[in-house]
DNA sequence: AACATTAACTAATATTGGTTAGTTTTTAAC
DNA sequence: GTTAAAAACTAACCAATATTAGTTAATGTT
């Protein structure tokens, strides 16, 4: 019974609950017993649906880092400004975290638990997008359009920003997409002081 | 046998390879065993020093809390003018991070394991933590010190770097604090823009 | 109706991990 | 040197958990 219809299939709603439970407990903090329960059977039944506890991190998390190294891979090579890159890299990261929020939290603390073949493809696929990012951000220094200062703590200050959103959104949930992007971008290009 | 000399104790000893394990396995994933070996005992001889396994995280989370409660308690009763507060906090972070890495890490991505009580009291610390810093920052907005903002959203984001900062020290090894402060005060409040 | 497939269940296994009990070795004091 | 305390060890317990095996109910197709 493949998800003909619209409604989410089986192994979607197994995913969902996972992110949720993998996001609050941990990845090993949750059991399968209770993402079983939220989805409505038993423990064991999931077996006909997943192959593995790992199995549900690995789609979570590869999933999302892949779609993250392609997006920026498109931004990359555009042939855009590198203001406008930045721009675009920052919606990229407003987007992916609104759309879902779960994920990007798995994506960034959770990976540690990958099992050892796909953890190295992971930490390959980040660092790749580090480097995308940073060659972005050099070229942008080197046309004079930021300021003059080490890349890797430029890149360092962007990231942590971006990557800590998720958590804000689950507390301040009255931020509209619109707004997040105005103020962080208007924090990370210009700072918070009055007068430059 | 108390620490008269200026060696560590033993709990002190266990307590560092702890916050290690617990910092790279997680709280849920690094076992006794696995930090009773590396303090060169048996798993079951812990129990010599401790109480319990939570006892272990709770002295290395709640300790970092109370102390960053602490600090920012003085800063925010200083009469320091608001800029020069921003600027305090933003040492005090980077100092309590150099100098602990392990502890800070835990007390941000741990502490969900905390049992119920103690995790009480540090949400309340912590809440505690981030309304000083709020209304230094509100202070400093309604004096015309830094630009019009929501002021939870400027809060987000000079937090977002600092507490992203351990992580970025166990990576780039050759930053001094003083090269981390001028970089961090520089980007957080004039931004990377090259004009304002 | 008959049959095959899907997806649920129950029972059982193997492992791991926190913890306790009891014992032996080490350390320090007198 | 004897004794008492501290700190190590081994063996065992108990609970939780991922996973497997075997079975039954539900579903859909011919």
């Amino acid at each position: 019974m493949k998800p003909t219809d619209g409604l989410t299939s089986r192994k979607q709603q197994i995913l969902e609950q996972a992110a949720k439970l993998f996001r609050t407990r941990g990845f090993k903090g949750a059991s399968l017993r209770q993402i079983a329960e939220k989805v409505g059977m038993e423990g064991p039944s999931l077996y006909n649906h997943i192959k593995s506890k790992h199995e549900l991190l690995s789609i979570l998390v590869m999933n999302n880092a892949r779609e993250f190294n392609h997006r920026i891979n498109e931004i990359h090579a555009s042939s855009l400004s590198s203001l406008d890159k930045i721009d675009r890299v920052i919606s990229l990261h407003i987007e992916l975290t609104v759309v879902n929020p779960d994920a990007m939290s798995l994506m960034l603390s959770e990976w540690t638990h990958l099992e050892s073949d796909e953890r190295l493809e992971y930490v390959k696929l980040r660092d790749s997008y580090e480097n995308q990012f940073k060659e972005i951000l050099e070229q942008a220094m080197s046309e004079g359009e930021v300021v003059q200062m080490d890349v890797n703590f430029m890149l360092f200050m962007i990231l942590s920003t971006l990557r800590s959103l998720y958590a804000w959104c689950a507390r301040y949930k009255n931020y509209n997409r619109l707004e997040m992007e105005a103020y962080l971008k208007q924090g990370i290009l210009k700072g918070i002081l009055k007068k430059a």
